[in-house]
DNA sequence: ATGAAAGCGCTAACAC
DNA sequence: GTGTTAGCGCTTTCAT
């Protein structure tokens, strides 16, 4: 691997020339510029990052820390990030975590002492204090589905709660009776503001009852379980309105096997809208997440946090849309 | 962010001891490991991985380069790859490429001048002579899904061929009497073998035709085009086999708009047994890799070469198993 | 058992 | 315009 010393020996000029040339910096003879070039294309020299990193305490890349890899929600978004991230020169570390608090942040100490500039956290068991360090060592954050008390943080978000409404309204408008829900862990906010829309819909009804809600972990296992569980309990449940898609997939499986006829028996609503929610049999009606944006949005405010120190933190919330698929356009209202 | 130095004056000693406390290396007396440890939990010491990296030359790092981080096929494998690399204290950066070369050649680059250890490499535009320059640098190389002709290079793959024959098979045993193929970009080894195992099977029946195969791109909106093709050409076909499960999935929303019933009008089956294709409705009858187990031993195998000079290179070949579900489990033969 | 100092490959302040 | 040199934070010989 030939370094920058070799490319001066072959162009006959200083070190410091030959870094001028490859940041653009500072004035070079245009003569010399050539021939340093060419020095670099004959001994096919790369820039060592590593030690350019070590220099510039900073990296060109940021981290997108995501929960779980296997829910495609992360993965659509992660595309986006990626998009943006390239277009402006970086690069994008993607981190699992499951999230798991230890992995959390081992990854945020590691992230920093690998100087990346900037990090996308999705994680909701991350508290204010952990970041302080990150701040200290001037790494910028932005927040994924989760706003923070603290004002220097950006957050994006959906509105979680008016979707869960949208869901569970659209249930009883096709002619559900008994609308149930399938929750995520519920101590993940997003899980609870979803469970609060369901509730300000069902939850003054006569009939409604706490053991309508079933509480599983957001993933098709999970929601398998739940919605198998909850025809036990509710055999007159007709509408179900899952917590996110992997559920309401799962909640499709179960109602399938239990002989149950989508939408006519039972109704099936999920929340994300993930590629896969429009190729289910039958396809899914599902609370779309502007998902792409959101990662565009928020890679794009990160490279404002990284690039001016005066950009101000903000919290946006964003709309989301329900998407009427078969699940339940019904053609008989029982 | 506290240094190596900041501890050494800590904790009294030099910064050569300090290092010596982090690495477990050389003697220290028990006295001034524990000061300086001390010393370390007080500061919040945390080694810099970019200096390390640097005077090392490695980074305890490896990369996982995938085509598409879309296909859920190269996340599940992921998972694997990083659940034995964090076992043994490496870190994985995932890698997407969109099989461009372009892409794929500047990651190489980078990631040699990242001092990555070893690359899992997902790709099948590179050629050997790309590799040349990691094996001078000595990062350890282990491919997927692709056999090259360089008997240093271990490869991972699994047995694309007779998985299409046995896909082609089932199609044949349980009735269809025409059919088709929807196969993967062609120019890719993968999608010719597959290709290959069906030719085995329906190629020399009196009722073939090269216009039984439609040329299709791995993904889903891929597959339901390429069905619909078929379907206007060949309305008499009874069976596809798909190249990969995406495209599968492509194909079953296609038969439903088409109003074709699965499976005794027209059965399906597809390739790789990602997670998802157990939840399509009916759920698909596919060829199932064993895709953590590749993740695994192609992790393993990395760390094999990354620690042993010796290490000698190797060819696998899995074996595919047929599953199946409800896309062939026909109640009538036509 | 511990310390001093060179070096990993690069950037940037300072000199000419 | 271009070169010299001091770091960036760490590891590792070589002394002691």
């Amino acid at each position: 691997m030939a370094t920058i010393r070799d490319v001066a020996k072959q162009a006959g000029v200083s070190i410091a020339t030959v870094s001028r040339v490859i940041n653009n910096k500072g004035k070079i003879k245009q003569e010399t510029e050539t021939t340093v070039r060419e020095a670099i294309k004959k001994l096919n020299y790369i820039p060592n990052k590593v030690a350019q990193g070590l220099s510039n305490q900073r990296s060109n890349a940021v981290a997108f820390i995501l929960p779980s890899i296997s829910n495609p929600f992360f993965p659509e978004m992660a595309r986006a990030v990626e998009d943006v991230a390239q277009q402006h020169g970086y690069h994008v570390f993607i981190c699992n975590t499951d999230d798991k608090r230890e992995k959390v942040l081992n990854y945020l100490d590691n992230l920093a002492t690998h100087y990346v500039d900037g990090i996308i956290l999705n994680s909701h068991i991350i508290k204010e204090a952990d970041l302080e360090k990150l701040r200290n060592n001037n790494i910028s954050i932005v927040m994924m589905d989760r706003v923070l008390e603290h004002e220097e943080t950006t957050a994006f978000a959906v509105k979680n709660r008016a979707g869960g409404r949208k869901a569970t309204e659209h249930l009883l408008d096709v002619g559900c009776k008994r609308v149930a829900h399938i929750s995520g862990v519920t101590d993940i906010p997003t899980a609870q503001d979803r469970m609060w829309g369901y509730l300000d819909v069902v939850g003054t009804l006569p009939w409604y009852d706490t053991s309508y809600i079933s509480r599983s972990d957001f993933t098709v296992e999970g929601g398998y379980q739940a919605a198998k569980e909850l025809f036990m309990r509710h055999p007159e449940v007709d509408g179900i309105f899952a917590g996110n898609d992997l559920m309401a997939i799962g909640a499709l499986r179960a109602a399938h096997e239990w002989g149950k006829a989508i939408p006519n028996e039972l109704a099936i609503v999920g929340f994300d809208g993930i590629d896969m929610s429009a190729l289910t049999t039958p396809p899914m009606t599902t609370v779309q997440q502007p998902i792409y944006e959101l990662g565009e949005l928020a890679m794009k405010e990160l490279l404002g946090h990284m690039n001016d120190e005066a950009y101000e933190a903000k919290t946006v919330n964003l709309d989301v849309e329900l998407i009427i698929r078969e699940t339940t356009m019904r053609t008989q209202q029982n």
